[in-house]
DNA sequence: TCTGGGGTCCTAGGACCC
DNA sequence: TCTGGGGTCCTAGGACCC
């Protein structure tokens, strides 16, 4: 392509307008303006508000207590995991017919490098109303797109463009758009690193802007200081949305679960024992089915206090069977030693270092292992898969 | 009746090896 | 007896994101 028809805001970020509860309520359409949530249990929090209740103040990760004070006539969905699944890959289906440079950060954004598409299919921001136009038809709900030159611009950009709408920000914009911001705006500035921030001095995009790289290194030390003053000055990821690790090279796979009430370590161990179980198998199935094993397996324990620890022991060898992951988490945790009266909110397991089986060192005869526990596991997973979750499992785990 | 569940990445210390 | 530096792996915790 020429250099006079490369277009100044090549990214484009598309995020679908709260995704989870878009997804469950747009067969409902006696929802469709009645605050609506996915989440918010008893001891759980939202996980996603439609914009009906986000008018009365509700926000993901706040508890569904809170969510009901503020907003009592809240509807609670159920989360369709399948369903949600389905819709992002009928999304990244229609992303795909206009650049081949999609990336999907997670089910239900994308960045999209529409740089060798321009010639073709007009601006980008013509192409960005196109794929609003073809996801609202196809899949009956809105996303909101961000265009710029950079993919951390155009991250904040399709955050101001909620819901349903699209902004642009030009090279010639920049400055303008950008430096009035509050830094927690960045991608990556969390509430601890913000308020650090702003103790130092630095409240807005422009302080970091303005501020040379020497001052930011001293300030915040190299990692964070280069990486802020790209994104502060829209620099990050050289103008290019470069596809990174695919997704399904997980790192790590995990499973974890609140209780519904406390547990007591020492009275309650058996069940803990057995949680512990659930969980392994749950993960096993997945670890499995991705065709993967894991050299390290994980602990969590969250204590009443919301004190959360974790205990790690790495393999000799990596394993996806069930029963190792699971008699590993056990011995893990064992190990911590808790008193009986310990109060216990929440445990977890999670399995980590993951490779692909056919590249795992198998070694024979000192490690061997009796081969019966995986042939169960593969044969518990072909049930699984045919009459679903519940049919079949650890004996340990029925009633 | 505060505070889910799925992840990634970074840091930092200690062990261990060369 | 004292003295190096670099590199990697393991473990634990924490910030952050969706």
């Amino acid at each position: 392509m020429s250099a006079a028809s490369a277009p100044k805001t090549p990214i484009l970020h598309v995020d679908m307008d709260a995704f989870f509860v878009s997804v469950a309520i747009r067969d409902r359409p006696e929802l469709r303006d009645v605050p609506a949530a996915v989440g918010g249990g008893p001891r759980g929090v939202v996980t996603c508000a439609n914009y009906a209740a986000r008018a009365f103040g509700v926000r993901s990760a706040m508890s569904g207590v809170q969510a009901r004070r503020l907003c009592p006539p809240l509807v609670s969905v159920p989360l369709d995991h399948d369903l949600v699944s389905q819709v992002s890959a009928a999304v990244r289906e229609i992303f795909g017919r206009f650049t081949p440079s999609v990336e999907m950060v997670s089910v239900d954004e994308a960045f999209l490098d529409v740089r060798s598409a321009v010639r073709l299919l007009g601006s980008p921001v013509t192409i960005a109303e196109r794929i609003r136009a073809e996801v609202l038809a196809e899949q009956r709900i809105t996303c909101s797109v961000g265009v710029a030159m950079s993919r951390g611009v155009a991250k904040v950009a399709s955050r101001h463009a909620k819901p349903d709408g699209v902004v642009v920000v030009p090279p010639e914009e920049l400055t303008t758009f950008l430096h009035p911001l509050d830094v927690g705006e960045l991608y990556g500035v969390g509430p601890k690193a913000r308020a650090r921030l702003h103790r130092l001095g630095f409240a807005t995009v422009g302080d970091l802007a303005t501020t040379p790289l020497p001052v930011l290194v001293h300030a915040l030390g190299p990692g964070s200081a280069v990486r802020l003053h790209r994104l502060a000055h829209g620099t990050d990821g050289d103008g290019r949305s470069a596809p990174r690790r695919p997704l399904e090279t997980d790192r790590s796979m995990g499973a974890q679960e609140t209780f519904g009430r406390d547990l007591h370590a020492g009275r309650d161990r058996a069940l803990i024992v057995s949680e512990l179980l659930r969980l392994s198998a749950r993960v096993g199935r997945r670890v499995r089915a991705a065709g993967r094993v894991g050299r390290t397996v994980t602990v969590t324990v969250r204590f009443a206090d919301f004190r959360t620890i974790t205990r790690s022991r790495t393999l000799t060898q990596p394993t996806d069977v069930t029963q190792e992951i699971h008699a590993t988490a056990v011995g893990l945790y064992d190990a911590l030693s808790l008193g009986d009266d310990t109060r216990l909110r929440l445990v977890g397991v999670r399995v980590e270092g993951l490779l692909p089986r056919e590249r795992a060192p198998r070694q024979g005869m000192l490690g061997e292992r009796p081969r019966g526990w995986r042939d169960a596991d593969l044969a518990v997973d072909r049930a699984v898969e045919r009459f679903g979750k519940g049919v079949v499992g650890p004996a340990s785990l029925l009633r």
